[in-house]
DNA sequence: GTTGACACAATTGTTAACAATCGTGTCAAC
DNA sequence: GTTGACACGATTGTTAACAATTGTGTCAAC
């Protein structure tokens, strides 16, 4: 009865665009009109709109005024701000995450890594984006914390739109063998080097990044016209 | 003519919302009409509902369907979350704001205790917790980061509702001197003691709440009438 | 050939009427 | 006196038509 099984839910919706985004299927900029969201998830406008607006509160979206939704373009500030974010939340996941996993959630992590393992072996690229941000959300999963949940399923979804922008042409999200060698030192025992590693591997796709690339679109007419 | 100031925004109302559940003027339950809500603001019905479903992704508000809007009322473990989410970030941006602030940071930071001091003296209580909480959201302002200030905004009002529902009676929210102790860490050049005092602060204001009190409601039944 | 204004089409934003659901109060039955 | 069903009022949820804004394409003028 709480679940109508009749037409998808707003939820779901915002669920499968922030999926979409994270495999970068969805790049940066992209319009997402009204009509054509409606016609791909079969409802009605007003549901579209409030998904949108949910999309747009997180960051994923962008609304511009009487000219529609656009998947979000963050600029290099928001990138850095981004990564700060993560650095403060992901070394206490982890932390977390090494003090509340169970034996049915090494064997969830173990699956992952497979998962991912064979989705960049086989070439299934948006599969292997997918899996490698996931890789996050499901530490934060067994940290067995709703609050940082979210926040990181954000953070992720942004990551992916930064790595698009700022990311070079083959960079894609993570090595997974990080992911591994985060996994081992948990099996290990070793919690510390498990928030060392994790530091680290944001340091390191951080350092993969150029932010001072695409600030070409707009800001260079402005700086370049600049009264000073 | 971006900013039509003939009619309110979602935002502002957002914002209005978020500070009065902030100063605990509206408690957790509270149930928000849409015909109140759309009088109070002078409004129509569709601005209140975008600002409703904005407030309820923040989890400040609970959408209950056909039933209308309350103030959400967190449970015991999702105070246990807040708390672990605010022990992971406002360190970091103790952290942070010690490293970025400028002199006219200190200045903002000095005439807010002085806010602080004086609503507490003269007892004008709501204004005080309103403070109270927003000292945290100026450092996080001070740390220069939008996405952590985010976060701040949203965890310092859902620990408002927190209190308002497991603190004692007489319980506000922060002791101002634990505050004042922070700045002084910050002016004193010692970045590591403000950090640990801020610590110090949050595990402070989480032994004050009794998170076994308000159970009682529905789960006491459940579980007294549970097979085992 | 380029630039400017104008009009049209397409899309978004808003409003108002309609439908559906829920809580409450009354009333009868046991 | 308590419990159950029923109907009403109030509130929320949805739909569809309408209004407004934006972008584009055409056309004339220089």
């Amino acid at each position: 009865m709480s679940t109508n099984a009749d037409e998808i839910a707003e939820e779901e919706i915002v669920e499968r665009i922030f999926e979409a985004v994270v495999e970068q299927r969805l790049p940066p900029g992209t319009k997402l009109s009204e009509s054509a969201l409606c016609e791909a998830f079969g409802v009605g406008r007003m549901r579209i709109r409030r998904s949108l607006l949910l999309l747009a509160s997180r960051e994923v979206v962008e609304l511009r005024a009487n000219r529609g939704a656009y998947v979000a373009s963050p600029t290099a500030d928001q990138a850095r701000e981004v990564f700060e974010a993560r650095l403060a939340l992901e070394p206490t996941i982890a932390r977390l995450a090494f003090e509340r996993a169970t034996p049915a959630d090494f064997e969830a992590l173990a699956q992952h890594l497979r998962q991912e393992h064979d989705a960049n072996v086989q070439g299934r690229r948006h599969e292997a984006i997918r899996l490698s941000g996931q890789f996050h959300t499901l530490l934060a999963q067994i940290a067995g914390n709703a609050v940082l949940l979210r926040m990181m399923k954000d953070l992720v979804t942004r990551t992916s739109l930064i790595i698009g922008i700022f990311g070079g042409p083959g960079a894609a999200n993570c090595r997974d063998d990080d992911h591994q060698q985060i996994v081992d030192a948990l099996l290990a025992n070793d919690g510390q080097s498990a928030v060392d590693l994790m530091t680290a591997h944001l340091h390191h796709i951080a350092s993969h990044l150029d932010l001072e690339a695409r600030s070409s679109n707009s800001v260079d007419l402005v700086s370049l016209f600049a009264v000073q």
